[in-house]
DNA sequence: ACCTGAACACCGTTCAAGT
DNA sequence: ACCTGAACACCGTTCAAGT
């Protein structure tokens, strides 16, 4: 009596770093952070769960990977010859969308300033402060400004964003959200805040954050 | 033969929530993020890994706390009385030290904006900015955008101040990173903020940030 | 060289049993 | 009511064995 092996048979067409960083994007858009995991990654990709170490060094640098993707994206579709205030706005609008559509990347982008997709941002607006004639130590101080801004910003958006998959379950988060901070501290200040809360528009207030900043380095 | 029960005495000193986030933050401090486990909190109370269970909800629960404890000791260093703008900087600066000395308390920040602490920062920022004169959407745009600007900085700075033991350690982190950069991308424009990046100062960068921001909102 | 899947060394949380 | 610690249902990563 022939036994034939348990083992599953071989893969034909070849695991690559895209493709993992492809499956990844598409596990951490449907299920979050919690849904990137080795384990739902090989099943999707068909293939043993140490065959992505060929290819990414571990999960830090495939959530590294997978939100650069996403921030080379954004950060591409900025349309060259505006002028450097346009252009640092459509580049903060186009991530902006990105991070709504992505909202894990928020969280990712405030967890490791090495990584790339903070490098590009960094970049993309240096070029864009440097056509505004700021240079040496005022640029690095404006762009640092800025790019903590976009980063603080992301990662408060992301939480709503995750909730924001239709109107109704967005204001009821907002309510919660403002009902549990009046609960906690009746001050008016916070009353103003939590009833702006409650209304407020999470694009128009990044971006009069953004204009914010620009009227401060001009 | 009598046989005496293999079970640990049970501890004599109530356990209580405030001990548990002092515990924690104990742990956060000298381990980092991933020293906060249920298995070495219960290990280093002497007790069981449920009772913990009892006094907070879970380890995300815990981790708000944590930073929460740490937030309101530096909000309620600064001094009344002050005038509006140099009382931000000195809420800011008040926020940067604690960030500075509890590293892990940037991340946490970046997680969840409903948390206790970002409220407290929050409202910090709100009160100053009513001093100011400044009211309705105006003052919730700004506050969430100076809100936004220390959330990203403190998660920014956390990943440089958890290598900042000393100072050594500090420039090897800052030239390495440096050097990835330009070795990532050879343009002037990285070259220029690697540069900078080499011997910026922190705690200078973060306030010109906020100088800029004051600057935008007068 | 690349892939497979079992094994390893961890996690957070629950819960029956004790005091 | 509070606590204990085993049990449960997970993790990421490694590595001998296969192709």
């Amino acid at each position: 009596m022939t036994v034939t092996s348990a083992r599953a048979p071989r893969r034909r067409d070849a695991l690559s770093r895209q493709r993992i960083v492809e499956a990844a994007i598409e596990l951490l858009d449907a299920d979050g952070e919690s849904g990137l995991t080795v384990r739902a990654l090989t099943s999707r990709l068909s293939t043993g769960r140490g065959a992505i170490y060929h290819h990414v060094a571990g999960v830090d640098d495939l959530l590294a990977a997978a939100a650069d993707d996403v921030i080379r994206a954004a950060t591409e579709r900025t349309a060259d010859g505006t002028d450097p205030t346009t252009a640092i706005r459509d580049l903060s609008l186009a991530i902006f969308d990105a991070l709504d559509a992505h909202p894990w990347v928020g969280t990712q982008l405030a967890r490791e300033p090495l990584q790339p997709a903070v490098l590009r941002i960094w970049k993309s607006i240096a070029v864009q402060l440097q056509g505004l004639g700021i240079d040496g130590s005022a640029r690095s101080d404006a762009g640092a400004a800025l790019a903590s801004y976009i980063f603080g910003s992301a990662a408060q958006f992301a939480a709503g964003a995750r909730r924001s998959s239709d109107e109704a379950k967005r204001q009821n988060y907002l309510d919660a959200l403002a009902s549990a901070w009046t609960e906690r501290d009746d001050d008016q200040v916070v009353r103003d805040a939590a009833s702006h809360l409650r209304d407020h528009d999470d694009r128009k207030q990044f971006m009069a954050g953004i204009d914010i900043f620009l009227k401060g380095i001009t």
